[in-house]
DNA sequence: CTGTTAGCGCCTTCAA
DNA sequence: TTGAAGGCGCTAACAG
């Protein structure tokens, strides 16, 4: 209808000319900063709701020289990583930052993922469970302030924001040990994030508990598949218990278990880890360990507004503590060993 | 090292000063148009590695004037959402569109999502999923043009690509019935995207084959959660097939069948829809209606890109045929009705 | 083939 | 309180 309608979004010139002042008022007006009249301000006000009027980021960031964004990078496929993109989303409506997305897929790969940030100028990068090399890291880091979450680089130019997974791992094997097993499995995560430190703790609470000659690895890996595929060598081992990487593999061998009549938690007792959808479910009802996304994000946005402009030669790495969640697919074993 | 490496990214004065040429020159060879000697050209290059010198995004789009950038919103908790994204990306890369991501979650609402993406002057809204009213989504579609997929609404205005969800609800359900049942039961999506169509799909097949006795309207929606829930209604019902509203939900309703003692597909058969993950994961090695997220996404690409300018009012829909992939959930009723 | 010039839309001094 | 002017980093049309 408007004559004007032809796409072309308003601008802070229209906005002046509908409200017959000048364009710098309207910008001041705009962002509530004082320096305006109450009269002038309502005209402006009412124009720029007329036009519908909205200042254009590219040009609004690139006058200031500074961007006020971070960039995230997270995996599509990855439901923490969704839960953790959400809780950043969360976190930064209270600082003065906005956050950019930039996914990571099979057809996408970090390396344009986080090029694509810093196209746009992106002050800070949260890499969510990044596969980026230690180098790769760094050269990113001298450019600017970098947080990993969800993994772990040694380096005193990274932060990295993680939940301590040996400890989450051992309060899942000690939650076993209490219950009375003995024959734990470890349903690994082979080369992904965090798996290497739930395999410790793993280790570590077997050995604490006296058990070194039952400690059992088996492969698996993050998916429904893995977890499936490791059916059979639990069943094999005789376990009365496994603790499994993650909840979606622990899932897997939950179906496959039960589909081979070896009942969860009768015959076997499982853990996850993450509490994720799936180990709330009622149809899994998991007890799991949970990594608190919400101070995860918070801490790494906190490490990030406070990085501006100092140089990072003294990474932090900010340990977040994980908690056992008890449910209903463990229990005490059923033969038990006396 | 570098004198200036306190944080500033290089420039085009920055590359043109090293090269010794002008501004300008280093934009030509840049952008690879003709207009430049060659030995300039290569000193361009060289300068601009030397420097790692990338254009800033927000500059070169507010300068021409054109964003050439695509944005999408999407459910960050839905793993459908997540597919039709990475094909997004795919099919994206061949285009000359940026993409531009903004999730909506339950901390941050959908008008959100589109405002930001329109503050970056994006030129054309792919929404997955949305929930917004008529009224809203034609507003929108007045500053850029819009196009919906996974849902529908009659619209001048807004594009439309989707699955025939009708005909893959029909799918479904002739399967079930060419298998021998005839006890088919619904466990519908209630008001999520989608929904109703499969309802009417599910209510068409069953009329089609006489069975207009055995319709089964059973409450669910999205989640296991949901599924779980709808697995005494079912029972109760007596039904030897259930037609679910999605892969989810069928699997949080075939885990609860199955610690009932209710086989699956021995005693019930479920069908469910998506293909997702969890369908195909051999964990639970679903039957299911694949919908067929590439051309989804080719689709409603191409019809944003033919948008350029042209006012929208003969908004188009896209149909895309959806396809039954049998596998290990439903076989013929043990009970059959002769 | 090269360099100059004028925007893009906004913010931020600095005078008036 | 207001207006004019300059700059952010880049592109594009225009002369040299």
């Amino acid at each position: 209808m408007d004559q004007a309608s032809d796409k072309r979004a308003a601008t802070i010139n229209d906005v002046a000319a509908r409200a017959g002042v000048s364009r710098a008022l309207v910008s001041i007006v705009l962002r509530r900063v004082p320096g305006a009249s109450d009269a002038n301000r309502a005209k402006v006000f009412q124009a720029a709701k007329d036009l519908s009027y909205r200042p254009d980021q590219r040009a609004r960031l690139l006058g200031r020289n500074r961007s006020t964004t971070f960039g995230v990078t997270f995996g599509l496929r990855d439901e923490t990583h969704g839960e953790l993109v959400e809780a950043l989303y969360r976190s930064s409506a209270l600082a003065d930052y906005e956050l950019m997305l930039s996914p990571v897929a099979p057809t996408r790969h970090e390396t344009n993922a986080t090029q694509s940030l810093l196209d746009y100028r992106c002050e800070g990068l949260i890499l969510i469970g990044s596969s980026l090399s230690k180098r790769e890291l760094e050269t990113l880091a001298d450019r600017v302030p970098v947080v990993l979450i969800t993994r772990t680089v040694r380096s005193n130019k990274i932060d990295v924001v993680r939940t301590d997974d040996i400890a989450g791992a051992r309060l899942a094997v000690d939650h076993l040990v209490q219950l009375g097993h003995r024959n734990i499995a470890h349903v690994h995560g082979g080369r992904v994030a965090g798996a290497a430190d739930r395999r410790t703790g793993y280790r570590q609470a077997m050995r604490h508990a006296g058990l070194d000659a039952h400690i059992t690895m088996i492969e698996g890996g993050r998916t429904e598949d893995d977890g499936w595929h490791a059916a059979q060598p639990v069943i094999a081992a005789g376990s009365t218990a496994v603790f499994a990487y993650n909840d979606q593999s622990a899932a897997g061998l939950i179906e496959h278990l039960r589909k081979e009549a070896v009942t969860v938690p009768g015959r076997v007792s499982v853990v996850g880890y993450d509490n994720s959808r799936l180990a709330r479910s009622p149809a899994f009802s998991m007890t799991t360990v949970a990594q608190d996304s919400d101070s995860l994000a918070q801490r790494a946005l906190e490490l990030l507004t406070s990085r501006r402009g100092t140089p990072h030669t003294d990474a932090k790495q900010v340990v977040a503590r994980p908690q056992l969640i008890t449910r209903n697919t463990t229990t005490t074993p059923k033969t038990s060993v006396r």
